[in-house]
DNA sequence: CGTTAATTTGAGACCATTCAATTTCGGTGG
DNA sequence: CCACCGAAATTGAATGGTCTCAAATTAACG
């Protein structure tokens, strides 16, 4: 029983979207499941693999990446505690993305057919995962938007603002201060930049008083003038909440 | 009756991914909908709007879109005919980016209600949207990697695979010519290039000899230099059957 | 056949990269 | 607790890919 809770993130990012009844809840926390967990930079998952499980993201973060023939690495999105790093792959059959471990992190790993059965009995949860599935997809539709056309000072002022909105929303942050343990180089693989000059742009939205990022945590200084700089608009994160209440601060 | 075989390429799309049954099949094309054309450029959906129906392309194709504060835009995805423009709009209730007619294109409007309601009784029938919406998200995420890491060469080279592809399965092309009316200034704010090096990308792309590209239909001349040179695998398509086609030629 | 859209060309400027070296930080063992 | 180590962050200088701005040419269309 009382084991289970382990679960709480995933009924907790679940009730955000979508209304769970008490046995909706009581099903999602007696789900069958162990726990794992990873190392920094260690694989969650491979690109290729057939997965016959699927792992949520208990405690910690992680991130999606491609790896190019050259050696390049691209990071694609980054996820929070309550996440599946897999649910794609569970799905459709086959990963095409390598999942990673942001820092120490754990999991739980729950069989994919009961995961599966439970949607298909229990239309909320599914109507949840649908919902989570296009929040994420929307997620990554503006990072094209971000690599794609903006400068490297928008492209990490806008990067830091859905982070810092994000961990709001999972309740990792106290509005200003959030625990992101994020390394230059990370910062520069999601942003599509060299970490040479991920530092100097770094350096210069710290100049400004805009942010400081000390290894392992962000705190944004001036939120308005970060969100300027970045041209970010939340719309696209679907979720009101959190950024209702930063945009209330200073 | 005969009517509603407007609806064929929904159910083309959707049995290329689960097993439809008649009766699947029958629901499908006995949708109530009615048709709307577009014009080059009109608007199928915008940012900020709630819609109340759902947009499936018939005929020509689509792109999904997002203007900049400073007026740029960037390409987010190509639709080809079977696909929704605004299916996680209609589910998630607002619309997260516009979608414009890439030429004269012919959809059918039908109401988010019915489709969602079909869903919800027809297991296949969800299956099949919710391996779709998969599917487009992992074509972004190949966008992201596309234009975050690599340079304008591969980039425009690894899109051009992409949409061969695609065209090739929706049976929108013979192996090696495609019918796709697509500008430069476009493919640049797909690529997040500029139009003016898009423009000497494409040449030097023909001066090798691997594109023929005349406006309004590409020509593959050598798909295997093409998808060397863009660094191109199309495990990210999930689409077995078209890659593998492209791949036996010459 | 005229008119507008799309493509093409040239030259200079700039943002980001590359390569290499140095400094700082975080953790670990003595 | 300090010395040490590897990882991460920082700095410098030179190179280069892509952009900008502008103009010319070609193609599409009524």
């Amino acid at each position: 029983m009382s084991e289970n809770l382990h679960l709480a993130p995933l009924a907790r990012t679940w009730s955000k979207r979508v209304q769970l009844s008490h046995a909706d809840r009581e099903a999602i926390l007696a789900l069958p499941f162990r726990r794992e967990t990873f190392a920094k930079d260690e694989y969650l998952i491979r690109e290729g693999q057939q997965p016959t499980e699927c792992t949520l993201l208990l405690r910690g973060f992680a991130y999606r990446q491609k790896v190019l023939r050259d050696g390049g690495r691209q990071i694609i999105a980054f996820l929070v505690p309550g996440e599946f790093a897999d649910l794609q792959a569970n799905v459709l059959g086959t990963a095409d993305h390598n999942v990673q471990s942001l820092n120490r992190s754990e999991a739980a790993i729950i069989p994919r057919a009961v995961l599966l059965e439970l949607a298909e009995v229990r239309p909320a949860v599914r109507r949840a995962m649908w919902i989570e599935t296009l929040i994420g997809a929307s997620i990554v539709r503006e990072w094209v938007v971000n690599v794609g056309r903006r400068d490297s000072r928008a492209r990490i002022a806008h990067l830091l603002c859905e982070i810092a909105i994000r961990l709001q929303g999972a309740g990792a942050g106290d509005g200003a201060m959030f625990d992101f343990p994020v390394t230059q180089e990370q910062l520069a693989d999601a942003t599509g930049l060299t970490p040479v000059h991920t530092n100097r742009t770094l350096q210069a939205l710290r100049r400004e008083g805009l942010i400081q990022l000390t290894s392992g945590s962000l705190k944004i200084l001036n939120w308005h003038g970060l969100r300027e700089v970045g041209d970010f608009d939340d719309l696209y994160l679907h979720q009101d909440g959190a950024a209702k209440q930063l945009d209330s601060l200073r």
